[in-house]
DNA sequence: GATACCGGTATCCTTTGGGATAGTAGTATC
DNA sequence: GATACTACTATCCCAAAGGATACCGGTATC
Protein backbone atom coordinates (compact mmCIF):
# COMPACT_ATOMS: atom_id res chain seq x y z
CA UNK A 1 0.00 0.00 0.00
CA UNK A 2 3.15 2.50 0.68
CA UNK A 3 4.05 1.58 -2.83
CA UNK A 4 2.41 4.17 -4.73
CA UNK A 5 4.44 4.57 -7.33
CA UNK A 6 2.55 4.21 -10.18
CA UNK A 7 2.56 7.57 -11.93
CA UNK A 8 -0.27 6.81 -14.48
CA UNK A 9 1.57 8.88 -17.91
CA UNK A 10 -2.11 8.86 -19.06
CA UNK A 11 -0.96 11.93 -20.71
CA UNK A 12 -2.47 11.03 -24.31
CA UNK A 13 -2.20 13.03 -27.32
CA UNK A 14 -5.64 12.21 -28.06
CA UNK A 15 -6.74 13.78 -24.57
CA UNK A 16 -4.83 16.30 -24.72
CA UNK A 17 -6.05 17.56 -27.93
CA UNK A 18 -9.17 17.19 -27.03
CA UNK A 19 -8.92 19.40 -23.76
CA UNK A 20 -7.16 22.18 -26.27
CA UNK A 21 -10.46 21.78 -28.84
CA UNK A 22 -12.66 22.28 -25.57
CA UNK A 23 -10.50 25.00 -24.87
CA UNK A 24 -10.55 26.78 -28.40
CA UNK A 25 -14.68 26.32 -28.09
CA UNK A 26 -14.76 27.44 -24.61
CA UNK A 27 -12.54 30.43 -25.29
CA UNK A 28 -15.06 32.22 -27.76
CA UNK A 29 -17.94 31.62 -25.98
CA UNK A 30 -15.68 33.65 -22.76
CA UNK A 31 -15.96 36.78 -21.22
CA UNK A 32 -19.00 38.73 -19.93
CA UNK A 33 -20.43 40.25 -23.28
CA UNK A 34 -19.73 37.54 -26.00
CA UNK A 35 -22.97 35.53 -25.42
CA UNK A 36 -25.02 38.74 -24.52
CA UNK A 37 -23.44 40.61 -27.97
CA UNK A 38 -23.99 37.45 -30.34
CA UNK A 39 -27.61 37.20 -28.60
CA UNK A 40 -28.65 41.20 -29.86
CA UNK A 41 -27.47 40.78 -32.98
CA UNK A 42 -29.43 37.71 -33.24
CA UNK A 43 -32.30 40.30 -34.08
CA UNK A 44 -30.38 41.98 -36.93
CA UNK A 45 -27.15 44.09 -37.30
CA UNK A 46 -26.81 47.13 -35.86
CA UNK A 47 -24.13 49.71 -35.30
CA UNK A 48 -21.78 50.63 -32.78
CA UNK A 49 -23.83 53.08 -30.65
CA UNK A 50 -27.27 51.01 -30.86
CA UNK A 51 -25.65 48.26 -29.45
CA UNK A 52 -24.04 49.88 -26.55
CA UNK A 53 -26.97 51.17 -26.02
CA UNK A 54 -28.88 47.97 -26.14
CA UNK A 55 -26.74 46.65 -23.98
CA UNK A 56 -26.61 49.38 -21.75
CA UNK A 57 -23.31 49.04 -19.65
CA UNK A 58 -20.80 48.49 -21.64
CA UNK A 59 -17.70 50.62 -22.79
CA UNK A 60 -16.76 51.55 -26.29
CA UNK A 61 -13.25 50.26 -25.34
CA UNK A 62 -14.77 47.23 -24.21
CA UNK A 63 -17.03 46.62 -26.95
CA UNK A 64 -14.66 47.26 -29.18
CA UNK A 65 -12.47 44.48 -28.54
CA UNK A 66 -15.66 41.88 -28.34
CA UNK A 67 -16.41 42.89 -31.63
CA UNK A 68 -12.65 42.25 -33.22
CA UNK A 69 -12.86 38.95 -31.32
CA UNK A 70 -15.73 38.03 -33.01
CA UNK A 71 -15.00 39.53 -36.45
CA UNK A 72 -11.58 37.37 -35.74
CA UNK A 73 -13.61 33.80 -35.17
CA UNK A 74 -16.01 34.79 -38.25
CA UNK A 75 -19.08 35.05 -36.26
CA UNK A 76 -19.41 38.82 -36.99
CA UNK A 77 -19.25 40.98 -39.85
CA UNK A 78 -18.04 44.81 -40.00
CA UNK A 79 -19.60 46.77 -42.68
CA UNK A 80 -18.38 50.63 -43.28
CA UNK A 81 -21.12 52.49 -45.22
CA UNK A 82 -19.87 56.17 -46.45
CA UNK A 83 -23.19 57.73 -45.24
CA UNK A 84 -23.69 61.48 -44.00
CA UNK A 85 -21.96 60.50 -40.34
CA UNK A 86 -20.54 57.19 -41.12
CA UNK A 87 -22.11 53.94 -40.80
CA UNK A 88 -20.73 50.64 -39.29
CA UNK A 89 -23.10 47.98 -39.12
CA UNK A 90 -22.23 44.71 -37.45
CA UNK A 91 -24.16 41.60 -38.22
CA UNK A 92 -23.88 38.22 -37.66
CA UNK A 93 -22.68 35.45 -40.64
CA UNK A 94 -24.04 32.73 -41.65
CA UNK A 95 -21.56 30.93 -39.83
CA UNK A 96 -22.09 31.84 -36.23
CA UNK A 97 -25.04 29.45 -36.69
CA UNK A 98 -22.74 26.46 -35.70
CA UNK A 99 -22.70 27.46 -32.43
CA UNK A 100 -26.40 26.76 -32.10
CA UNK A 101 -26.08 23.17 -31.47
CA UNK A 102 -22.92 24.36 -28.73
CA UNK A 103 -24.89 26.61 -27.35
CA UNK A 104 -28.17 24.70 -26.98
CA UNK A 105 -26.60 21.99 -25.45
CA UNK A 106 -25.06 24.10 -23.11
CA UNK A 107 -28.36 26.10 -22.15
CA UNK A 108 -29.85 22.62 -21.54
CA UNK A 109 -27.01 21.68 -19.76
CA UNK A 110 -26.84 25.02 -17.56
CA UNK A 111 -30.97 24.64 -16.68
CA UNK A 112 -30.79 21.57 -15.78
CA UNK A 113 -27.64 21.78 -13.59
CA UNK A 114 -28.92 24.41 -11.44
CA UNK A 115 -31.89 22.60 -11.16
CA UNK A 116 -29.72 19.70 -9.36
CA UNK A 117 -27.80 21.98 -7.38
CA UNK A 118 -31.09 23.92 -5.78
CA UNK A 119 -33.12 21.33 -5.14
CA UNK A 120 -30.69 18.97 -3.93
CA UNK A 121 -28.33 20.54 -1.68
CA UNK A 122 -25.16 18.58 -1.20
CA UNK A 123 -24.14 16.20 2.04
CA UNK A 124 -23.99 18.55 5.18
CA UNK A 125 -21.49 17.14 7.14
CA UNK A 126 -23.07 16.42 10.70
CA UNK A 127 -20.07 17.88 13.02
CA UNK B 1 -31.59 57.89 -42.38
CA UNK B 2 -31.03 60.25 -39.78
CA UNK B 3 -33.49 59.16 -37.75
CA UNK B 4 -32.85 55.91 -35.68
CA UNK B 5 -34.42 55.90 -32.61
CA UNK B 6 -35.52 52.39 -33.07
CA UNK B 7 -33.88 51.64 -29.65
CA UNK B 8 -34.45 48.09 -29.75
CA UNK B 9 -35.49 46.90 -26.58
CA UNK B 10 -35.38 43.34 -27.36
CA UNK B 11 -34.48 42.11 -23.76
CA UNK B 12 -36.26 39.16 -23.48
CA UNK B 13 -36.36 37.50 -20.17
CA UNK B 14 -36.33 34.00 -22.32
CA UNK B 15 -32.83 35.36 -23.72
CA UNK B 16 -31.35 36.59 -20.44
CA UNK B 17 -32.69 33.37 -19.50
CA UNK B 18 -30.76 31.55 -21.62
CA UNK B 19 -27.79 33.30 -21.45
CA UNK B 20 -28.10 32.78 -17.47
CA UNK B 21 -27.87 29.10 -18.13
CA UNK B 22 -25.27 29.13 -20.35
CA UNK B 23 -23.30 31.25 -18.50
CA UNK B 24 -24.09 28.39 -15.77
CA UNK B 25 -22.35 25.60 -17.88
CA UNK B 26 -19.40 27.68 -18.87
CA UNK B 27 -18.77 28.64 -15.30
CA UNK B 28 -18.31 24.99 -14.30
CA UNK B 29 -16.18 24.19 -17.17
CA UNK B 30 -13.67 27.63 -16.91
CA UNK B 31 -10.15 27.91 -15.46
CA UNK B 32 -7.05 26.83 -16.38
CA UNK B 33 -7.53 23.47 -14.41
CA UNK B 34 -11.13 22.12 -14.66
CA UNK B 35 -10.78 19.89 -18.31
CA UNK B 36 -7.31 18.58 -17.47
CA UNK B 37 -8.89 17.60 -13.97
CA UNK B 38 -12.00 15.96 -15.55
CA UNK B 39 -9.88 14.13 -17.60
CA UNK B 40 -7.15 13.04 -15.53
CA UNK B 41 -10.18 11.53 -13.01
CA UNK B 42 -11.49 9.92 -15.69
CA UNK B 43 -8.81 7.01 -15.68
CA UNK B 44 -9.91 5.93 -11.84
CA UNK B 45 -9.18 7.72 -8.87
CA UNK B 46 -6.28 9.35 -7.74
CA UNK B 47 -5.11 10.69 -4.40
CA UNK B 48 -4.13 14.26 -3.61
CA UNK B 49 -0.49 14.16 -4.64
CA UNK B 50 -0.74 11.76 -7.25
CA UNK B 51 -3.36 14.51 -9.40
CA UNK B 52 -0.69 16.88 -8.25
CA UNK B 53 2.16 14.81 -9.96
CA UNK B 54 -0.25 13.81 -13.00
CA UNK B 55 -1.40 17.36 -14.06
CA UNK B 56 2.52 18.75 -13.58
CA UNK B 57 2.73 22.03 -12.95
CA UNK B 58 -0.71 23.20 -10.11
CA UNK B 59 0.26 24.09 -6.81
CA UNK B 60 -1.34 22.09 -3.99
CA UNK B 61 -3.48 25.82 -3.23
CA UNK B 62 -5.27 26.00 -6.74
CA UNK B 63 -5.72 21.99 -6.80
CA UNK B 64 -7.52 22.44 -3.70
CA UNK B 65 -9.96 24.96 -4.69
CA UNK B 66 -10.71 23.61 -8.07
CA UNK B 67 -11.22 20.29 -6.25
CA UNK B 68 -13.64 21.90 -4.10
CA UNK B 69 -15.29 23.04 -6.59
CA UNK B 70 -15.79 20.19 -8.71
CA UNK B 71 -17.04 18.37 -5.38
CA UNK B 72 -19.46 21.28 -4.85
CA UNK B 73 -20.74 20.91 -9.11
CA UNK B 74 -21.04 16.64 -7.78
CA UNK B 75 -18.78 15.92 -10.65
CA UNK B 76 -16.00 14.66 -8.03
CA UNK B 77 -16.50 12.83 -4.77
CA UNK B 78 -13.67 13.09 -1.80
CA UNK B 79 -13.59 9.62 0.27
CA UNK B 80 -11.06 9.44 3.16
CA UNK B 81 -9.48 6.68 3.74
CA UNK B 82 -8.07 6.10 8.00
CA UNK B 83 -4.82 4.61 6.60
CA UNK B 84 -0.91 5.01 7.79
CA UNK B 85 -0.70 8.10 6.45
CA UNK B 86 -3.99 9.29 5.46
CA UNK B 87 -5.53 8.29 2.36
CA UNK B 88 -7.78 11.09 0.21
CA UNK B 89 -9.37 9.89 -2.74
CA UNK B 90 -10.79 11.62 -5.67
CA UNK B 91 -13.41 10.00 -7.73
CA UNK B 92 -15.29 11.28 -10.72
CA UNK B 93 -19.07 11.17 -9.92
CA UNK B 94 -21.88 9.30 -12.06
CA UNK B 95 -23.18 12.61 -12.72
CA UNK B 96 -19.71 13.84 -14.32
CA UNK B 97 -20.76 11.92 -16.92
CA UNK B 98 -23.80 14.25 -18.08
CA UNK B 99 -21.11 16.39 -19.42
CA UNK B 100 -19.99 14.03 -21.86
CA UNK B 101 -22.31 15.15 -24.08
CA UNK B 102 -21.78 18.67 -24.03
CA UNK B 103 -17.71 18.29 -23.75
CA UNK B 104 -18.31 16.31 -27.12
CA UNK B 105 -20.17 18.69 -28.56
CA UNK B 106 -17.34 21.45 -27.23
CA UNK B 107 -14.89 19.19 -28.94
CA UNK B 108 -16.06 18.81 -32.42
CA UNK B 109 -17.02 22.48 -32.71
CA UNK B 110 -13.68 23.17 -31.74
CA UNK B 111 -12.23 20.82 -33.86
CA UNK B 112 -13.76 21.69 -37.02
CA UNK B 113 -13.41 25.78 -35.71
CA UNK B 114 -9.81 25.31 -35.31
CA UNK B 115 -9.45 24.45 -39.02
CA UNK B 116 -11.88 26.80 -40.37
CA UNK B 117 -9.68 29.42 -39.02
CA UNK B 118 -6.58 28.44 -39.77
CA UNK B 119 -6.97 26.88 -43.35
CA UNK B 120 -9.31 30.39 -44.45
CA UNK B 121 -7.21 32.85 -43.32
CA UNK B 122 -9.51 36.01 -42.70
CA UNK B 123 -9.77 38.75 -45.92
CA UNK B 124 -6.77 41.16 -45.45
CA UNK B 125 -8.07 44.31 -46.43
CA UNK B 126 -5.60 45.27 -49.04
CA UNK B 127 -3.87 48.77 -48.54
C1' DG C 1 16.10 14.40 17.02
C1' DA C 2 16.28 15.26 11.79
C1' DT C 3 14.14 14.08 7.67
C1' DA C 4 10.37 12.67 4.59
C1' DC C 5 5.72 11.78 3.11
C1' DC C 6 0.70 13.07 3.14
C1' DG C 7 -3.06 16.53 2.61
C1' DG C 8 -3.57 20.37 2.76
C1' DT C 9 -3.64 26.06 4.50
C1' DA C 10 -1.69 31.01 4.71
C1' DT C 11 0.54 34.88 2.77
C1' DC C 12 2.11 37.39 -0.74
C1' DC C 13 2.68 38.56 -5.63
C1' DT C 14 1.78 38.83 -10.71
C1' DT C 15 -1.16 38.54 -14.60
C1' DT C 16 -5.47 39.15 -16.85
C1' DG C 17 -10.20 40.84 -17.63
C1' DG C 18 -12.82 44.43 -17.40
C1' DG C 19 -14.08 49.30 -16.60
C1' DA C 20 -13.93 54.73 -15.97
C1' DT C 21 -12.68 58.67 -18.07
C1' DA C 22 -11.01 61.47 -21.54
C1' DG C 23 -9.85 62.43 -26.13
C1' DT C 24 -9.61 61.90 -31.44
C1' DA C 25 -11.19 62.96 -36.59
C1' DG C 26 -14.75 64.17 -39.42
C1' DT C 27 -19.11 66.48 -40.40
C1' DA C 28 -23.22 69.15 -39.45
C1' DT C 29 -25.91 72.29 -36.92
C1' DC C 30 -26.81 76.61 -34.03
C1' DG D 1 -16.84 79.30 -33.06
C1' DA D 2 -19.25 76.17 -29.72
C1' DT D 3 -21.81 72.07 -29.59
C1' DA D 4 -23.34 67.45 -31.07
C1' DC D 5 -23.16 63.17 -33.43
C1' DT D 6 -20.50 58.66 -34.89
C1' DA D 7 -16.98 55.31 -34.17
C1' DC D 8 -13.67 54.69 -32.00
C1' DT D 9 -8.58 54.88 -29.28
C1' DA D 10 -5.56 55.95 -25.12
C1' DT D 11 -4.52 56.03 -20.36
C1' DC D 12 -5.17 54.75 -16.01
C1' DC D 13 -7.25 51.78 -12.51
C1' DC D 14 -9.42 47.88 -9.89
C1' DA D 15 -10.66 43.21 -8.81
C1' DA D 16 -10.33 38.42 -9.72
C1' DA D 17 -7.64 34.40 -11.24
C1' DG D 18 -3.73 32.10 -10.79
C1' DG D 19 0.83 31.09 -8.83
C1' DA D 20 5.33 30.97 -5.61
C1' DT D 21 6.73 30.07 -1.33
C1' DA D 22 6.38 28.76 3.17
C1' DC D 23 4.23 26.41 6.62
C1' DC D 24 1.12 23.07 9.60
C1' DG D 25 -0.06 18.52 12.14
C1' DG D 26 0.37 13.80 11.88
C1' DT D 27 3.16 9.55 11.30
C1' DA D 28 7.11 6.80 9.92
C1' DT D 29 11.88 6.18 9.10
C1' DC D 30 16.96 6.99 9.74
Amino acid sequence: MNTQPELIPHQGEACLASVKAVKDALYVLSGKWKLPLILTLSNGPLRFKEIQRALGEITPKILSKELKELELNEFVERKVFSTVPVTVLYELTPYSKSLDKVLDELRNWGLQHRQRIMHQPPIVSED
